[in-house]
RNA sequence: CGCGGGGUAGAGCAGCCUGGUAGCUCGUUUGGCUCAUAACCAAAAGGUCGUUGGUUCAAAUCCAACCCCCGCAACCA
C-alpha cells in the first residue's frame, strides 16, 4: 500500500469561513477519497494559520486574549470542516507550541539563505503599518485616516534569498517534477519567478508581537512565510521526526491568489532544507457570485452555510464538485444551484434509486455485493485532478441507466411473464448502479453509502424518503 | 504595447495542439411511456464558431491585425 500526503491552505482565522475555503476542502477531500479507493494510505491535512497583526488587533478590538480569539476562530474552521464531512487526519494550528519550535528550528536550519537588510518605506505612525509606493501615491502621501503624512521609515528585516533556488525552482517546474495545474498557471508562475525577488520573512518585535520569536534575535519576529508555510511539514513532525513516507506531498491545494507563495516561496524553503518538493500543486479558481467577485461592498457574498442548510452536504458537494470549474472562475447562483438539485439529483440519480429499486422489490430481485474496481477512464481524469470532468462521467453513467431502463421496459417483460429474461435485466441494472456508487462515492460519500446499503441488502427496498426530495 | 485567460445555438461549456459532415448539459417545442419524486425516454427547432484579411482543394481549428470581456499586478480562497 503506497503512501499518499495530501495539504490544504491554511485559512488566515481573522474571518469567518467561506465558500472560496469549501473549494479547498472539497477538492482535497474528494482527492483523499478516491485515493482510499485506490488502496492507498493517505494522511490529509488541514489546518489554521493564526498570527499576524490582524488577528491581534481584532482581539483587541473584542477585548478578549488574542489565544482565546484565535482559538474561537480556528474553532469555527474545524466545525466547517467537520460539517463538510472532509475526511482529514491531521489538524494544526500554527500557535500549538510544537508547531512554534519546529518553526524556529526550521528558521535555523535556514540560515545560510537569510540575511538582514533594512527596509525602507513609507509608514503612517497611526496605521502602525508600511502602504506601497502605489497607495502612497493614490492618497497624496497623507493617510487618509488618521491625517497625518506618511513618513520616510527604515527597519530591519530579516530576508529570504529566492535568488539561490531560482534554477533550480525553474526546473522542476519546467519538468513537472514539481507539477503546477492547470497548465496555463504554471506558464503564470514561470513568468513571475524570472523576476521574484528575495522575499522579507521578519518584523520587529514592537511591530509585529503576535507571532514566532525568530532564533537568535529577540527584537524580530518572524512575518508569516515560514511560519505558515512550514505547516505542511510541521504537522508531520518535521524536524524531530522522520517524515520521508508521506512527504513530498502528493498535492497540494491552494486558490489561484495564493498559488505563487506555494510554487516560489515555499520551494525555495524546503529546498533551503534540503527536502524534495510536492508532486503536485492545484489550484482552483475562485466561485464568482451573479459573474461578479464576491465582495462584501456589493453584497454579493454567498454564504456555505445558507448553501447547506438549503438541501444538504451532498448538494452543497454535488454544485461545488460537478458545475464550479476545477481550475478555472466559476459563477454561483441560486438558480443554478436550484437547478441542479431538481433536475440532476433529484430527476436523474434520486428518481433513478426509487424506480430501480421498486422495480426489484415488485419482483424480487435480490441485492449484489458491490463491485471493487474503478472505471480507467474516470481514474486517468481522476489522475490529473480534473474532477468536475470525472464527475460528468459517472452523471452520463446516470443518464444512460435511465435510457436503458427505458428501452429494456421491465415492467412489460414482467406483464409477458418473461421471468427469466426480467431478472437478468434488473440484475444488471442493478449493477450498473452500484457501480455508479462507487465512482461517485469521493464526490458524494453519503449518497454513495446508501445507494450501496439499498442494492447490497439481501431484499431491496425502496427508501421511505426518496434520496433527494423535491418540495 | 505590464502579465495571463477568454469571445462557438437563449444560458453554461467541449471541440482548436494533430485543418475535412459543429458537439454536450440546461432551457424551449412536440411525441412516447407508466417502473418512478408530474419523475423518465425520444424527436425537433435554434449557431454566417468576436471582426477583417491571409495560407490551403478545404479553416471554429493554422498565420496576421484589430475589437470586446475578465483575472492578476494591490495581504478578500
Amino acid at each position: 500500500m503506497s503512501k499518499v500526503y495530501i495539504c490544504t491552505a491554511i485559512p488566515y482565522v481573522n474571518g469567518n469561513p467561506h465558500i472560496g475555503h469549501a473549494m479547498d476542502y472539497l477538492l482535497s477531500d474528494t482527492y483523499a477519497r478516491y485515493s482510499r479507493a485506490k488502496g492507498e494510505e493517505v494522511r490529509f491535512q488541514v489546518g489554521t494559520d493564526e498570527h499576524g497583526n490582524k488577528v491581534f488587533s481584532t482581539a483587541q478590538k473584542n477585548g478578549i486574549s488574542v489565544e482565546e480569539y484565535a482559538k474561537q476562530n480556528s474553532d469555527k474552521f474545524r466545525t466547517f470542516i467537520e460539517e463538510l464531512k472532509i475526511s482529514y487526519t491531521d489538524f494544526i494550528r500554527t500557535t500549538s507550541p510544537e508547531h512554534v519550535r519546529r518553526c524556529q528550528e526550521i528558521w535555523r536550519q535556514l540560515s545560510d539563505h537569510i540575511y538582514s537588510a533594512e527596509y525602507d518605506g513609507w509608514y503612517c505612525e497611526g496605521c502602525e503599518r508600511f502602504v506601497t509606493q502605489k497607495e502612497y501615491d493614490e492618497n497624496g502621501g497623507t493617510c487618509p485616516d488618521h491625517q497625518k503624512p506618511y513618513e520616510k521609515l527604515s527597519e530591519k528585516n530579516y530576508y529570504l534569498r529566492i535568488g539561490d533556488f531560482k534554477e533550480r525552482i525553474r526546473e522542476v517546474i519546467e519538468t513537472d517534477e514539481m507539477k503546477i495545474l492547470p497548465e496555463f498557471r504554471k506558464q503564470e508562475m514561470l513568468r513571475l519567478l524570472e523576476d521574484a525577488p528575495d522575499i522579507s520573512i521578519s518584523r520587529p518585535k514592537k511591530q509585529l508581537s503576535w507571532g514566532v520569536p525568530v532564533p537568535g534575535d529577540d527584537d524580530q519576529v518572524m512575518y508569516v512565510w515560514v511560519d505558515a508555510l512550514s505547516n505542511y511539514i510541521t504537522v508531520l513532525g518535521y524536524p524531530d521526526q522522520d517524515i520521508s513516507d508521506f512527504w513530498p506531498a502528493a498535492a497540494q491545494f491552494v486558490g489561484k491568489d495564493i498559488l505563487r507563495f506555494h510554487t516560489i516561496t515555499w520551494p525555495a524553503i524546503l529546498l533551503g532544507l534540503g527536502l524534495p518538493l510536492p508532486k503536485n500543486v492545484v489550484s482552483h479558481g475562485h466561485v464568482l457570485s451573479n459573474g461578479q467577485k464576491m465582495s462584501k461592498s456589493i453584497g454579493n457574498v454567498i454564504d456555505p452555510i445558507e448553501v447547506l442548510g438549503k438541501h444538504g452536504l451532498d448538494a452543497f458537494r454535488y454544485f461545488f464538485l460537478h458545475h464550479i470549474d476545477t481550475f478555472a472562475d466559476s459563477d454561483f447562483t441560486w438558480e443554478k444551484f436550484e437547478n441542479a438539485y431538481n433536475n440532476e439529483l433529484a430527476n436523474d440519480l434520486g428518481n433513478l434509486v426509487q424506480r430501480l429499486a421498486t422495480l426489484c422489490k415488485k419482483n424480487q430481485i435480490p441485492g449484489q455485493p458491490a463491485p471493487t474496481t474503478l472505471d480507467s477512464t474516470y481514474c486517468e481524469l481522476m489522475d490529473k485532478f480534473e474532477f468536475n470532468k470525472a464527475f460528468d462521467f459517472v452523471w452520463h453513467k446516470v443518464q444512460d441507466l435511465n435510457k436503458s431502463i427505458d428501452e429494456q421496459k421491465p415492467w412489460e417483460l414482467a406483464k409477458n411473464g418473461e421471468t427469466e429474461k426480467l431478472q437478468q435485466v434488473l440484475s444488471g441494472l442493478v449493477e450498473g448502479l452500484l457501480d455508479v456508487a462507487v465512482l461517485l462515492a469521493p464526490f458524494l460519500p453519503d449518497t454513495a453509502e446508501k445507494i450501496a446499503t439499498i442494492f447490497t441488502a439481501p431484499e431491496i427496498t425502496p427508501p421511505v424518503t426518496p434520496l433527494f426530495p423535491k418540495n
